[in-house]
DNA sequence: CGCGGAATCTTGTCGGTGACAAGATTCCGC
DNA sequence: GCGGAATCTTGTCACCGACAAGATTCCGCG
């Protein structure tokens, strides 16, 4: 099976990256690695996503449906649907950190773009939902403050107090937003 | 004055650097395109800061004391310190963008740990002062909520309809933490 | 004043990286 | 089973970060 054609380097390239991504962010990416870890000479990325960028902007837009999927397991509650937010983060780190950083990748793209309102779509929902009002201030409120949690969470800027598991204290954060 | 002795290499090469990272992120931010800038040889930079990581140890340092100084004039209304920091995110864009990426610099530096604390200090306080309680829980939640916002206005994330003053949106956006 | 060490900067070099070009191999529709 | 298309390789170039060695300037101390 070790052919000419490696026939899933696509696949590869990407969850490669993934893992290289979640050890030392984006910026350590680097393309000649994810060949060498693939098996593939150094320059059989580029046929697959043109540049670095291109292969990034891969990465996000799968990133945004990964999203997508995350919060439609989640259900109509709009608290489930932030701990789910989180959650996401957390599980698929390196998308995360990639999504958020369009300087890193074609912002232009239409399948990214596609995607990324597919995302947004399901996150605005679970707001009007629960609210009935006008849901543009509630769901910018509610992603600021799961996106800002998830944010700091990964970052490691949180201090050891708030604990080891992100889901339940993103859920008691949250609460704060209705009371 | 064009003397072999630059005189004033560090804080030109941060100045610099603030402006290479606000225009392509700090992925994109090359020791040898700062030296370039200040006029020196590409080899300068490594003497004052040692390492590109050494270098954005300083930056976030110097971010991080940025920041302290914004939320000392923010007042003591927790509302403002909130504005605040999401004033000082758009208007340090390169030191937000770097600050809380310790992937980038050495997280262990002491200079680096002693100002982020001291910033820290002031969002805590703020949030104590205002609503009386054991401030873990509100501070978590009202750090996560402006970090978000800033972080999702950066990234460009938003909707055209937030509008375009960011410390507006974000001041209709912290009330929905309190209501 | 001036000497000598320390601080600052330069030059030169090395391995690694992204991008590109040209060529080799395999796949697949007809 | 032929021929174009898709996939991958090899080779190359400029740029970058890190390091080593040397040049220049500054400054404390006699």
């Amino acid at each position: 099976m070790a052919s000419y054609h490696h026939g899933d380097l696509r696949r590869v390239l990407l969850s490669a990256a993934a893992e290289a991504i979640a050890e030392s962010g984006p910026a350590a990416l680097s393309l000649r690695e994810l060949a060498r870890r693939a098996g593939v000479s150094h320059a059989a990325p580029a046929h697959h996503f043109g540049d670095k960028a291109g292969l990034l902007t891969a990465f996000a837009t799968q990133g945004f449906d990964l999203l997508a999927d995350a919060l439609r397991q989640a259900g109509d509650d709009l608290l489930d649907t932030g701990v789910a937010y989180v959650g996401f983060a957390v599980r698929h780190r390196a998308h995360f950190d990639v999504m958020f950083r369009p300087e890193l990748y074609r912002a232009d793209d239409p399948e990214l773009i596609a995607a990324r309102a597919r995302s947004g779509e399901l996150l605005r929902g679970g707001v009007a939902r629960h609210t009935g009002r006008e849901p543009d201030a509630d769901a910018l409120a509610a992603w600021s403050i799961v996106h800002g949690f998830a944010t700091l969470w990964l970052s490691g800027a949180l201090p050891p107090r708030v604990g080891d598991d992100p889901e339940a204290a993103a859920r008691t954060v949250i609460r704060r937003l209705f009371s």
